[in-house]
DNA sequence: CGTTAGCACTCTCCTCTAATGAGTGCCAAC
DNA sequence: GTTGGCACTCATTAGAGGAGAGTGCTAACG
């Protein structure tokens, strides 16, 4: 639909804008990305190019800035080419590695790192939980029927939340049970138990069926979100850019930031597809982030089962971006094992 | 030291700089708070006031901004006077109390809630963790001579970290020693465990002295730390100050907030005293800090053990922001019993 | 001697104006 | 289809002038 041409110039037009911050103007476009073509002409395709929703421009006299379908376009492109690994690669894997042992410190610690080496809000997180081995499963009596449920996950994951259960059971009587549903569900991811373990209540632990059900419609709940453990970094970092510079942005970013559930819900969304995902700009359905970019890549850590991501400006500089991401994702995976 | 009409000016210009955020000027004073004096005579006190150390001059015809020294001064008068709750306790001792339970959950929600009513980053903590009864502590084992200890605290307060034992032992044997380790601590704060114990594994446990030891010193590391869990939040309505307009202070105020340590320590170092604490503007010793304030007042939530606080503007209406703290303070009483 | 009125002075802030310059749109010529 | 030329638009910047707030100082008053 693009002449070679025109898509030569939307692709300069969004590099330009990237690198300089400023709008790219015909001339400048010709004179140091389209030497063959003169202002004028590419003043002619530009205004085509507008009418077909690649560029807005700020006021009439001002060049073009790109449209998110412009960046769509570039990031496509970008995607095609082969990313070489950013120099610092080899520096971050050993300080990754250097951190204190446990998932959880780990991620903190990535989602920091990203957020200062791209100047975005750097995020880690792990998903479908239900997928990793289940070590342990304890229930602590609270007093009356509150019960502490506590998970224990492979690599020295914990999660852990308060259920009230039907009835008030002794200490005991609640090891017994955690005993026996551990006896089921240990050495296996929860996706795995959850079949088995309902026909094993139902046959060996009739006595406290309702509590036994209870408490397994509660793992199934904490498990059960595909993002269940969400690292939110480096926010400072996003101030250091000029798109950044108007409060109201800021602030949009950092209520988005506070509600965990809306991040936790675009990760989950996103993270479905296999490969690096780019979301940008209009293409987000939280109306805060209609000004950025949202980019997100699967990990080979800890069992696939890690998503890195970046909240950025739309005018972020997603070849970099992209390449960070994918060299830290790949990192992870020695870093996790442990 | 400072005449009744000086004390008297202090206090004016302190109140009407924070009611307007425009220096104060002695019309404006002898005008507003002090009928009795003219201008003029303002005028000559305000400059031995500001030769005193209570004000400076933003530029040479501008009117006075009170110093770290001022705002002392006002915030100790503000501190003898009686305050009155805020009209909206009842509905923030609702809102809290109808939030899943949970300590956790409630000082998080707490933290924001803290934050949106003050337009200043709130914080909730817990501190002195040693002090809260113990309910069970386990080890499971990850691999290797790799643990995890949990400790699982009075109301649901979970607490873990990995740690390396001297030796590799199986789960079973891990399960023996924290149950021995149990016996003793469950029921207890670990501040009167900790001796109790030492005893009893010198004595009892001699097969696996080596890892019995390590892991006393791992469970008081954890414990030991004065503030463990902090929640902060409501970061964004900084913004809506506009003591914060400048990108810079923000950046301050944000890269102190992701430095969690910095902000134990100060919650910390000033949380010993038994009622409000107010640290001015200067009289923080952390560079970002230094325009802005911190105020702390200890909960009776949580047995005593709960630390709620700002962080806003040197320039914040204290005497509101000690009202909202104070009032929520005395309802989280109710809200983490349960 | 403390208090007050008066006055000159300073400095910020706002507005208005003019100049600059980047960039466009369009037209006519190649 | 491409290009050079030209008029036009609009944001940005700098400078000038005036208004306003507030001070410091001085001299007079009780």
């Amino acid at each position: 639909m693009l002449t070679e041409r025109q898509l030569e110039i939307v692709l300069s037009v969004v590099y330009e804008y990237i690198q300089t911050g400023e709008p790219a103007g015909s001339r400048t476009i010709s004179k140091k990305y389209l030497r063959g073509s003169s202002a004028a002409t590419i003043r002619n395709e530009m205004a085509d190019l507008e009418e077909m929703g690649y560029f807005y421009q700020p006021h009439t006299s001002a060049g073009r800035l790109p449209t998110s379908k412009a960046y769509r376009l570039y990031v496509d492109s970008i995607m095609q080419r082969r990313r070489t690994a950013p120099a610092e690669t080899e520096q971050w894997a050993k300080d990754i590695r250097e951190r204190k042992v446990g998932v959880e410190s780990i991620l903190s610690y990535v989602s920091e790192l990203l957020g200062k080496a791209t100047n975005c809000v750097g995020m880690a997180a792990l998903s479908a939980l239900d997928e990793v081995e289940i070590q342990r499963i304890n229930f602590v009596r609270l007093g009356g029927s509150a019960v502490l449920l506590l998970v224990v996950l492979d690599a020295g994951l914990v999660h852990h939340t308060n259920i009230q259960l039907p009835c008030d059971l002794s200490q005991d009587v609640l090891d017994d049970i955690a005993r026996k549903i551990s006896t089921v569900a240990c050495g296996r991811p929860w996706s795995q138990v959850r079949g088995a373990l309902a026909t094993y209540v139902l046959s060996g632990l009739e006595d406290v069926w309702d509590t036994c059900r209870e408490a397994v419609v509660q793992i199934d709940l904490l498990l059960n979100h595909k993002t269940s453990r969400l690292f939110v970094g480096g926010a400072q970092h996003i101030l250091n850019l000029p798109d950044f510079q108007d409060i109201g942005k800021i602030q949009a970013v950092l209520s988005l930031l506070e509600q965990e559930n809306s991040i936790a819900d675009m990760v989950e969304r996103y993270s479905i597809n296999q490969g690096v995902s780019v979301t940008i700009g209009d293409e987000n359905t939280e109306e805060e982030m209609k000004d950025c970019s949202l980019v997100l890549v699967p990990s080979a850590g800890y069992g696939r089962r890690t998503v890195l991501g970046l909240i950025g400006p739309q005018r972020m500089d997603y070849e970099k971006s992209i390449a960070i991401l994918e060299a830290i994702a790949e990192n992870l995976n020695d870093s996790l094992v442990q």
